[in-house]
DNA sequence: CGACACATGTAACACGTTACATGATTTG
DNA sequence: CAAATCATGTAACGTGTTACATGTGTCG
C-alpha cells in the first residue's frame, strides 16, 4: 500500500499527470526504488476506482491530469496519523532464510551468514558513497531537481534509513555467529555427556535428538 | 518468495503434509508472522505446478504428503547460496511515508515521527519481553516443540532480528528529528536573510548550507 | 535518420492473503 | 452435546511488477 499512498501524497500538492508523478516519486526515493512508469498508471486507475482521485482534465499540451478527492485526502491523513504496524511486520526474507538454515540439516549456516554479510557490507558502502555525494551537493541520480524543495531532504532521509537498516542487519548477522558458536558448544558438551553415559538416563529430550 | 522457499526448506527434511508444514513454519517464526493454513495449500500447489515438489502418497491416517523434487532441492540450495539483495531492497513503507511527509506541505512531520516512535518503542518492549520468556525456557507461543531441535534457536534468532531492526528504526526516527531541526534552522535563517535583503543579491546559494 | 526522453496506456502474471466450505476427531 | 482442534481444499481479491504497444518531440 506504499505506492498508493505515495502517489496520493504527491497529488495532495496539486493535480499531476502520470509521468510527472513517477519523476517526483523517484526524486524522493532516489534510485533505490525505481518506479516503473506503467505502475503509476495502473495504480492511478485503481485509486480512481476507489474514489480517491479523479481525472482533472487536460493540459494545453495534452497531459492527463489527476486530482485528489476529499476521501483521498481523508485516506492520506489517516495514513500519516497511523503508525505503520511494527507488530506484525512484513515478512523478512533474510530472517526466514536463517531460521530455516539453522533448522534444516546439511546447510552450511556460517557460509550463508558470511555470504550475506559480504553482500550487506557492500550495499552499505554503496549507500554511504551515495550519501557522501548527496551531502556534497551533487545532483541526485535522476537529473535536476524535480519535486521541488524538500526532495533533497527526503532523499537523504531515505538513504539514511537504508544505512541504519543495513547496519542493523550486519550487526545481527554478527550476533548470529556468536549464537551459532554457543549452540555448537552446547551440542559438543551434550555429545560428550552422551559418550560418558551412553544409554544412561537420556532423559527424553523433546523428540528427535540433535545428532542422531 | 519467502514462503515458497520456507516450505521447500521444511520439505527438504522429508515429506510433510500441509497442516504439519504450517505448524513447523510457525514454530520457527513464532507468532510474529502467523501463516494462514490456506496459504500452505495454495503455495504447495504452486510449487507442484513449478515442479519443485510432488505428491508423495498418503498416510495410514489419510494425510496428503508432499515431497521435494530434485529441481526443488536445486532451487533451495540456490536460495541458501544467494544473499538476499540489499541493493534494491523491498520498499519500506515508513521510509516512503516520511519522505512524503517532509515534502508535502501541511503535514505535522514531528507528530508523525513521534507517533511512530511511540509505536516502535512499544513493539520493541513486546519483543524484548518475548525474548526474555524464550530464554527462560518457556514454551513458544504455539504450544509444545514441534519442528524439532533448532526450532528454538530459529525462533530466538528471528526475535533478535526484529529487535535489532526495531532499534535501528527508532534510532533513525531520532536522527530524523535532528535533521528536521537543522532544516528548520536553515529555513529560519533563509527567511531572516530574505527579510534583511529583500529582493537584493540573494547570491545563489549552492544548495542547502550545512549550518546556515 | 536514428536514438532517446517524454508520455499514456493495456494485458498478464505472481504472490500473499482472506474468507468460505467441509468434514473428522477430540475434549470439556 | 457443543466447542475446539485437526485437516484439506477452493474462490476471489489486491497489490506490485513486467512486458508490450504506441505515439510525439527533440537532438546529434
Amino acid at each position: 500500500m506504499s505506492i498508493r499512498h505515495g502517489l496520493l501524497a504527491l497529488l495532495d500538492q496539486g493535480p499531476r499527470y502520470g509521468y510527472q508523478l513517477r519523476t517526483e516519486f523517484e526524486a524522493r526515493t532516489g534510485a533505490t526504488w525505481p518506479l516503473n512508469v506503467g505502475q503509476v498508471y495502473t495504480t492511478l486507475s485503481r485509486l480512481e476506482r476507489d474514489g480517491l482521485v479523479e481525472p482533472a482534465g487536460e493540459d494545453e499540451e495534452g497531459h492527463q491530469f489527476y486530482a485528489i478527492t476529499a476521501s483521498g485526502r481523508d485516506e492520506l491523513h489517516a495514513w500519516f496519523d497511523t503508525p505503520v504496524p511494527r507488530t506484525n511486520p512484513p515478512r523478512d526474507e533474510l530472517a526466514i532464510k536463517l531460521a530455516m538454515a539453522v533448522t534444516v540439516p546439511g546447510v552450511d549456516v556460517p557460509a550463508v551468514v558470511q555470504g550475506q554479510r559480504r553482500h550487506s557490507i557492500k550495499a552499505l558502502q554503496d549507500y554511504t558513497r551515495l550519501k557522501g555525494r548527496a551531502l556534497a551537493g551533487e545532483a541526485r541520480p535522476g537529473g535536476g531537481q524535480p519535486g521541488g524543495p524538500g526532495a533533497d531532504l527526503a532523499w537523504l532521509l531515505v538513504l539514511e534509513q537504508l544505512i541504519f537498516q543495513t547496519e542493523a542487519e550486519i550487526r545481527w548477522l554478527d550476533h548470529c555467529e556468536t549464537r551459532l558458536a554457543q549452540q555448537a558448544e552446547i551440542e559438543q558438551a551434550r555429545a560428550a555427556e552422551a559418550a560418558a553415559a551412553p544409554e544412561g538416563g537420556t532423559r527424553r529430550i523433546g523428540r528427535r535428538r540433535t545428532r542422531a
